[in-house]
DNA sequence: TTTCAAATAATAGTATTACTATCATAAATA
DNA sequence: TATTTATGATAGTAATACTATTATTTGAAA
């Protein structure tokens, strides 16, 4: 089907407003911290990402950029809050047809371990690199000594939230099934830790060569289903 | 039994020699960084980890500290290989006598997850907060833009010859598996996870209150061996 | 159309970090 | 005893992670 072009239905996810100083949807010089920031941090690494930098890249200065965010780790946390609610919203909009709950649980694996071909608009954002900077960037988000005020903050919403829906729909496989929500957050977790594996230290891996994201997909639905069918 | 204590059994995990500039296990001071390296990135994290924060807590100057050292990356590096290789140590020595595969394994797993009580001493390494920095830091081992090179000076190579170690009492559990590289990977990373996340994005487990480690063991025994029984 | 508030640009400045360099001294070793 | 070698003390640099100030632009209300 597709959506025609004409009515560029734009995604809108809710971001947490305690994430930024400046709503950064709400002017240009905010759209385009988002979008630099998200090729920097891909091309360079978190650590090697400075607001001078992305200043710099934009046409801005420092001062500028620190008018929307408070540090780079809000900054970091906020594109990956934003990833986590994009994905939630694809998962919706992906298994919205599908009754059969083994073939959604399926359909989902699929989506956390890929990146997936959209025809749904987001204006600034470029899914497949915010994938990529989720596989080697995203844990940094919550491996600080910061997490519980973080999480006080709600900063981790998006995520628990894509862990209770992915729970859910592991739970109408198998309602008896016990840890729901640690296989959850272990399929994304792990979906993300064998992607990074296979292309950057292969012998932690059984797929190497090709370098397929299918062959984690296989790996992933032989270690669920075998754990919620026993 | 027990080690008697005359004997004062050292376990001396080799480490690979271009991870620093001069032996830290070779003198006083070597000995110290790393002591109060682990004090320090377990207390305040990685990221508020400096040299010179180092160099005070220890009573000697940054530049004393460089000289064994080139980076804290570097330092991390090694700290966490240390405790990679004396994992396989412990694997080795505790599994020993067990001849069953699956025994063997379900060991292997404890092991991971929980911090081992040990009676053989390992002079100036406080293995349990190894055991938290590992928890909390791992990851940032290898979650760099250079994890290539890295990898082409053989840093990861004693957590590569663990994951082996556990891939190969996976195959013993069952030939045919098709994945006991990733499965051995999935597994420490996992018991890692789950236990940052129990402890501090609980929401994301099921093993909220008694914040006990069996839960996790509990949870990686059904995933682990509901795959490679079926 | 003017007026005024809000956003941005331009510039400067500070404390801390991540180093490198130099030189004197103490200790260990040949 | 001579001499290497490790350490200590001190200095210095470039980059990072900010904060602050002022001037200019812009766009919305009066």
């Amino acid at each position: 089907m597709g959506t025609p072009a004409f009515m560029k239905l734009e995604v809108q996810i809710k971001m947490n407003a305690s994430l930024y100083l400046r709503d950064p949807e709400q002017s240009e010089l905010g759209k385009n911290i988002i979008k630099f920031s998200i090729e920097l941090i891909h091309k360079h690494g978190f650590e090697a990402f400075t607001f001078k930098k992305l200043a710099e890249a934009i046409g801005t200065t420092e001062a500028g950029v620190y008018r929307y965010f408070e540090n780079k780790h809000k900054l970091l946390v906020y594109i990956i809050s934003w990833y986590w609610g994009w994905l939630e919203f694809q998962i919706g909009y992906q298994t919205k047809n599908v009754t059969d709950p083994i073939s959604k649980l399926k359909k989902v694996i699929t989506i956390l371990a890929t990146t997936v071909e959209d025809d749904i608009s987001t204006g600034h954002v470029d899914e497949s690199i915010l994938h990529q900077i989720l596989i080697s960037e995203g844990s940094k988000a919550y491996l600080t000594k910061q997490v519980s005020q973080d999480n006080k903050q709600e900063y981790f919403k998006p995520y628990k939230d894509l862990c209770n829906t992915v729970g859910e729909i592991i739970l109408e496989c198998n309602s008896k099934y016990k840890y729901p929500h640690s296989l959850a957050s272990t399929i994304i977790e792990v979906a993300h830790l064998q992607n990074f594996f296979m292309h950057n230290l292969p012998s932690l891996t059984d797929f190497s060569k090709s370098k397929n994201e299918d062959q984690i997909i296989t790996f992933l639905n032989d270690l669920v289903f075998s754990s919620i069918e026993k």
